[in-house]
DNA sequence: CGCCAGGTTGAAGAGAATCAAGTGATGTGG
DNA sequence: CCACATCACTTGATTCTCTTCAACCTGGCG
């Protein structure tokens, strides 16, 4: 069984700051930051679900990350977001003021941010199996959840994001679901079968 | 044609912090440390090449970073490594304790690292053309160079580092010769006959 | 209802991996 | 200094995975 995740993995430790931003509300596909412009504040995700994304030259789109409810983002390498930030799903969220940084509590969100573009790395270097497990696993982590995962993103975004198509997710699920691993409720709630034989899968 | 790389993209602002450990020497592929080790110290490099990298489940091995002469590394989003840190070639290098980390060195070194790795996630969902023109420009990037640049890396480091298989690299050098955007000195020094050409294939 | 976007499934093709052989460099001992 | 061993790199043939293109479902919603 796995750690009930109260805090999701880009979550600052809790009681460093309280936001005091009044929440502003996003509807779905609502852009939230461009990438290009200033990176002098921070968000944190009061219900909804948001993504970050790159266009690529040749038009294909690259999702960076997913932020769940609870999740601080808005946090780059430099001072430029180098990603652009869209509500998934409608969205309330507070924002932070640059003026109001801890070091502490910037340097958490890095470390986490940093982690998190690592571990991509590494999925974004295995067969679709492999990447399709990883991020139901991922998900399953973040999302408070009895092993039923409910999705607020897109096939499209789930492709994206895991560098696949949509048709190969699509069929990797009807596979992984042949194979007891999972079993899809509807398109957007799967549970969790088998953990054990995804997590081999995880590599 | 010797690398002098004054100031290479992971480099600290000139002056922040002076390293007075004493210069260690490692000889070619000798481990300066591994996953999992306590991430308490930076490591300046003198002379040399170093590779970070991790070893997944099924033996494939994915390399995260490479750090030329005047890089500092060591530094990873947690407080244990998330990967190992090999000598490329003999490389010298300055160790500076973590009693000695300033705040605001650490935070430009992690921004550093995690907009390396947000490229590399970008580098990882390219085609294999567009991968190793796009390592190929990045290591010209960061040695000095006349558009010779010359590869302290094997092919077999090369591919790690792009997640292809060393025949692809041999295979995809080879295509660029051809098409006269590069050309192979020997197999470590490489020249850039069309930088646009790359460029184009950067994708 | 019937429409339509999102999702699944099917068939064909492209790109990279794999398996295998050959070439070239480097190093060692005679 | 040469003969041989070894390792890295290149090239070739085949296989396999994922993409592409296309048709077909499905489930919200007017």
């Amino acid at each position: 069984m796995r750690k009930q995740a109260a805090a999701s993995p880009l979550t600052p430790a809790a009681g460093l700051i309280e936001p005091e931003g009044l929440p502003t509300s996003f509807p779905r596909d609502a852009t939230i930051y461009r990438e290009g412009g200033r990176a002098d504040r921070l968000y944190k995700i009061v219900t909804g679900t948001v993504r970050t994304h790159k266009i690529l030259l040749d038009g294909r789109r690259q999702i960076g990350s997913f932020y769940l409810a609870g999740d601080t983002f808005g946090l780059e390498g430099g001072d430029q977001h180098a990603f652009s930030a869209e509500a998934v799903t409608d969205t309330e969220l507070r924002v932070i003021k640059l003026s109001e940084w801890e070091k502490e509590l910037v340097l958490a969100l890095m470390g986490r941010e940093l982690q998190h573009a690592q571990d991509h790395q590494l999925l974004l270097a295995k067969t679709a199996r492999e990447r399709v497990a990883s991020f139901l696993l991922e998900m399953s982590d973040r999302i408070r959840s009895t092993d039923e995962v409910e999705l607020p993103m897109s096939r499209q975004d789930i492709a994206d994001y895991v560098g696949l198509t949509t048709e190969t997710v699509s069929r990797t699920l009807t596979e992984l679901e042949h194979q007891s691993a999972i079993a899809l409720t509807t398109s957007k709630l799967i549970a969790l079968r088998n953990r054990a034989t995804l997590s081999r899968l995880r590599a």
